[in-house]
DNA sequence: CTCGTTACTGAACAACTGTAGCGCTACGAC
DNA sequence: GTCGTAGCGCTACAGTTGTTCAGTAACGAG
């Protein structure tokens, strides 16, 4: 329940910027536990961090504001964890794999903050284009698998869009009942990556070395 | 905006339940508008069917409750509208590919419905167990093709939740983001029953008579 | 007509919310 | 030292919410 390592005194002048931080960080957190951004109230955010509700106006036009700035902070996080992982090899399936798992696994260890970024219904009320990018990198490493030669050549963006709603689907699945007795991801994403992507069944990325921590 | 026939005076001795039954109707209307179970209130559900709030508590012991019967009603509906589709053809592809397409119609008639009873906080809170009817009858409609020889042989189970995955996916993609260009559905599920149920890919439905209402 | 029961209404409580305006305090330039 | 101002807190308003409790109007049996 502890919030930072900073006794939250007052900012030193041109340091009010680390208070915007805080009040994303803390956003992040409530939004993970709430899991719903209609949820999220300006002085719970206000609360987490010892400050007056009135302060987060200061640096956020309005609740909107704020949780689509905590959302696109949380997207580049994960946008570079991911990055990151398909570094473990050059193999482009291995890569596509990573990336795929990666995602897998950090919507299970923040299933709430998966659900205000793909599901909340500030989708509706906001642009959150930003999230193409994620889109854009899946396309681009299902590419590579074509022509590698690795998977039949085809329309990668037709391939990867496919790929992406299935793994959004059970991921939002097991996000959204969590006490379900859900079976392996990592089996059934290989079975995606077989019968969609098309890559050779005997391609398992080896180790998994998957569990480090997310930021 | 017209609510009822019955321009809602006093229910006559016995016949108290027609009350619960609108009130289950108009939280149905709201939940779809609202997309969020927690965004419905009671006084917003009383307002529609022009009683007081109080009301609502004859019949339903707290706004769970009342959410929960509405979407146990939802649910009910929207099994015997697939049965319905599902009788249009005796070739175990034709029913699998119209169940499937009338449940991605559905979706994209009743967005708002769609991600309460699949996406909203409600189902970490409460057992909406009764759901896992749908999926059942998807796996015993999977099966139907394979004991068809329609599809290769397998188990059904998996093959039936891989498909609930990506159709699921792919719909909540669509009712998360309503403005974005999606691709038609129609494809992306033929390319589905192809690639993950294994069907032939020369089936498709014929005629398109899918466009009858719901309810 | 009486009277119990059904079907509902109204007022009220306590809690919560986003937001506005004003005020304070300490830093840093001069 | 003085003083502008960045960085924040306090108080308050108006609104909405879930829920409780007491009350009332219509009905139907006797």
């Amino acid at each position: 329940m502890d919030v930072t390592s900073s006794p939250r005194g007052r900012n030193r002048r041109g340091q009010g910027e680390r208070l915007r931080e805080d009040i994303v960080a803390a956003a992040l957190r409530l939004l993970d536990e709430l899991a719903d951004d209609q949820a999220l109230s300006l002085r719970a955010v206000a609360r987490e961090i010892g400050i007056a509700a009135t302060s987060v106006y200061i640096h956020f036009a309005d609740r909107d504001a704020l949780v689509l700035a905590a959302l696109e902070r949380c997207h580049r996080d994960l946008l570079h964890a991911v990055d990151e992982a398909e570094a473990v090899s050059a193999d482009p399936v291995v890569k596509l794999r990573a990336r795929t798992l990666l995602l897998g696994r950090w919507a299970h260890q923040h299933p709430g903050l998966y659900k205000v970024l793909h599901e909340s219904t500030l989708n509706r009320r906001n642009d959150m284009s930003f999230k193409e990018e994620l889109s854009e990198r899946t396309t681009i490493a299902v590419r590579r698998c074509m022509d590698a030669g690795l998977a039949p050549a085809g329309d990668a963006a037709v391939v990867s869009f496919d790929l992406r709603a299935a793994v959004h689907g059970t991921v939002s699945m097991r996000v959204n009942q969590p006490d379900h007795p859900w079976p392996p991801l990592e089996e059934q994403v290989d079975r995606f990556l077989i019968k969609l992507v098309g890559v050779p069944p005997e391609s398992p990325g080896s180790g998994d070395q998957w569990n480090r921590g997310w930021r």
